[in-house]
DNA sequence: GACGTCAATGGGAATAATTCCTATTTGCAA
DNA sequence: TTGCAAATAGGAATTATTCCCATTGACGTC
């Protein structure tokens, strides 16, 4: 059998070095590429058309999410894993939405990850178990309450505001203008009953979206 | 020579797994045990007392910036070099005040957690490059905000910003002028060194000023 | 007791941020 | 095709924030 051309993208270096040799001690896969930006992944994933591509979410730049959505309008049959930090179903709601075929969440056993990487490079679905029971539990029903009635782009918009980031800079990384920013924050605000910044901060953090000081979320 | 006897605490299993592999693939190393969580990793470290403790921050329970604290004040002289995503100052800080030896980045180059892995062994500190380069750009000025800076109408009102209150509000509860808090706010802001509310908050919980969602930093 | 310092208070003017309204384009679904 | 919703962004009005300034009162020092 030929083995399953791997392509990593995680912005912590150690991290990705970790799971890039927990997935090549496997003589079925093998890495062929890794970047630790979402830009630079883009594009390695469009060159190389890796079996599998491997994307964590929180990158600098363009998030995990945005990256796969992209890779999917150019490459519609690509595969692309998820593996990320966050256990909340708004996260896994929208990897799928973005056209990932798998979600792994970085608490998983080792072995989920491996799993994963073999089913969906022949295009099948992944869930790890953590996910796959919460799913169950609460499935869509409970995922988010409020935080559903936000757009794509609107929920991306607030990850970036709740994270400390301002109009102007939030404008410049994603390639619009101030004006889309600020309105698109005016939207977020009434669609989440907020009033101001520091509550939409403590929205964030309820949920999960964020994770401030020491404290596990 | 005897190998340096190391034990993990992270609840990302996949990210533990992997960096365990990377440590132990230096035959001067030698892992002996882990832990997914505060609790388990606080009890293995006082009951095994390794050469090294690697501390995750962000973990279900207790931080690993509580279990540093916890286990400080049980086994003085316990080297300890967290390990963790955040890059922010803040949390440099609120380690080495915890006890920690070192402080490694997960974006690093994996050969800055095996370098700080040694030297903590040794009892000397460690800091990984970003964090070095960091520290010595702001360091000293960012790194050494203190809340007592502010005056004690600037707490109130700091504090009152922090729980989500608009400055309208505050006015009238304390009684006194729009402008006045409005001045006080541009005065916190500067001495805090903090552009936005957002930021603002994320400094008030650092602190323990304030408290989300039953963790209290 | 006069003097300097500083916290607390707020006015005025300039600047920046936010809202509300409107309009266009695009993609998707009935 | 038609219709709807999302994403984009401009203009005008409104608010919020900053910067500069002045006053008052408390406290400590000489």
């Amino acid at each position: 059998m030929t083995s399953i051309k791997v392509l990593l993208v995680d912005d912590h270096a150690v991290v990705r070095e970790g799971y890039r040799r927990l997935l090549e001690k496997h003589p079925s896969i093998s890495v062929i590429g890794e970047a630790d930006n979402g830009d630079d992944g883009y594009r390695l994933i469009c060159d190389k058309k890796p079996d599998v591509a491997v994307l964590d979410i929180t990158l600098p730049g363009m998030s995990g999410i945005e990256v796969a959505r992209k890779v999917i309008v150019r490459v519609p049959s690509q595969n692309i894993l998820m593996f990320s930090m966050h256990d909340d179903m708004l996260f896994v709601k929208r990897a799928f939405d973005a056209g990932a075929k798998g979600y792994v969440t970085k608490s998983s056993a080792p072995d989920q990850l491996v799993l994963a990487v073999q089913k969906v490079s022949k295009g099948e679905q992944y869930l790890s178990d953590d996910i796959a029971k919460r799913y169950a539990e609460e499935g869509s029903s409970r995922g988010g309450i409020h935080l559903d009635s936000l757009t794509k782009r609107e929920f991306e918009v607030f990850r970036l505001l709740a994270i400390g980031q301002t109009v102007a800079e939030i404008s410049e990384q994603l390639h619009v203008s101030y004006k889309t920013v600020a309105n698109c924050q005016s939207n977020i605000r009434q669609k989440l009953d907020v009033s101001n910044a520091t509550n939409l901060v403590k929205l964030a953090l309820d949920h999960g979206i964020i994770a401030i000081g020491g404290c596990a979320v």
